[in-house]
DNA sequence: ACGAGTATACTTGTATACAAGTAGTATTAT
DNA sequence: ATAATACTACTTGTATACAAGTATACTCGT
């Protein structure tokens, strides 16, 4: 492979990582971010040559990326799906569903808790915006959603959790690199969201909720944008570097 | 192993699949029906002499399992988490959310195909109460859920389906054989909810959609006492074979 | 008797080897 | 020229080998 390529996903977050989930890690990145596009046929001996390790991690990132409906494992080779507008407002609606469950669930016992935890977490993302620090930012988003989903220990809801956090944190990190520098009332618009569900859920108020959860949702078109911008962005980039 | 093993699941149902696919339906069936009883330490050199096969389908096996909440993968061996009538509320909160979810896209558009292919699985279930078939009639039980689900093409709500499908296949194909010649009022009682979901989907009536899903959710105390009362059955049925 | 340290028998993670099967190409026979 | 066949270069699935780390038990020193 080419020794100046560069790893998309955040080194410091694999410390414990097996050489699979690396892998792992990094193709989903490379995928979502248009790098690999749509179709392409990845085959394990060449992914393997390419990452200088042998196919059984290979083999095990291919199967967790098959899971996440990033690539379908097909007789001869695994085939990219990828993500388009679709599969994102689908994974948001899975993200509605199971965070309009979980709120349910969520106001019959006592919140106190988990609005710590949910506050903790935002103060983290303010620090993280001061800093202009975009993967921790992004990091954090992420973590705020799953301490809410894991709050209420149902295993089934964190499974689901569990597959769609990967796909979810790798959109959300490409997108915040891609503006976290420019679009300032992006980041605003989002805290303020934040705040929304906290008092939500602090309040045990369902409109709020429904509310905070909807201003969620309008902002993926947005972040759809976000993505398209970055996969013609690096797909350029890669390019010139190709030269 | 004991010679005298039998497979908890279907054979034939697994024509085409590979080694690690049998080990994972295997225990599957095995876990939930109680043979292995959770807290169990598994071992990947143990089951695959167990098995007589290698560790490479083992460890796919596990991965799997693991991603279906039925096992802990752990620094040392895999711990059997198991079904517990907590998990199995769980799983079918899980499924009523997800028909939910999918009714109120299916009613969109126009479901006269999804309406006839369940009416052919629907008397595909007649025919397997008529030759007293279990195995098949929860074959095509979890197919009739299967067909719904599918029919909207939601990539996420696929993938949920896909890791849920396969704890709850084999957690009908175990209760359908407790007590599939003795109690022929659930059947009778199941064939009516089913035909209550068809008309549901096919006058796109959501008063009539949600009496069937609460039906269905109501059966679920009823299974998890045949889930019990297998357990206890397979569990000593076990020990005198053992002697 | 009891605690510290070591030996050992396990565990998983990764690399490699081999077998079986498939797509595509080249070659050969008609 | 064309169709059929054989060959080549791939693919995945499974088995085996090796490395690194961990828990248990045992031995040795006090």
């Amino acid at each position: 492979m080419n020794d100046s390529m560069e790893f998309l996903y955040p080194e410091k977050w694999l410390s414990k990582a097996s050489t699979g989930e690396r892998v792992a890690c990094e193709l989903r990145m490379r995928i979502i971010s248009g790098l690999i596009e749509s179709g392409t046929t990845l085959s394990e001996n060449k992914l393997a040559a390419e990452y200088n390790v042998s196919r059984s991690p290979i083999r095990e990132a291919l199967k967790v990326l098959s899971n996440e409906n990033l690539i379908r494992l097909e007789r001869m080779g695994a085939v990219v799906v990828g993500l388009t507008e679709k599969e994102i407002e689908e994974i948001y609606d899975v993200r509605l569903l199971i965070e309009t469950f979980v709120f349910e669930r969520l106001v019959k016992n006592d919140t106190a808790h988990v609005v710590k935890e949910l506050t903790k977490i935002f103060e983290m993302m303010q620090i993280a915006i001061k800093y202009k620090d975009a993967d921790e930012f992004a990091l954090q988003d992420v973590l705020f959603h799953e301490t809410i989903i894991r709050s209420i220990n149902h295993s089934y809801i964190t499974m689901i959790w569990n597959n769609t956090k990967p796909v979810m944190e790798s959109f959300i990190l490409l997108s915040m690199r891609m503006h976290f520098n420019e679009k300032y009332d992006d980041l605003s618009r989002i805290m303020k969201n934040h705040e929304l569900y906290i008092d939500a859920i602090s309040s045990k108020n369902r409109e709020i909720m429904i509310q905070s959860l909807h201003q969620n949702f309008d902002d993926v078109q947005g972040k759809v944008d976000d993505l398209w911008m970055s996969q013609q962005m690096l797909s350029k980039a890669w390019e010139q570097e190709k030269e």
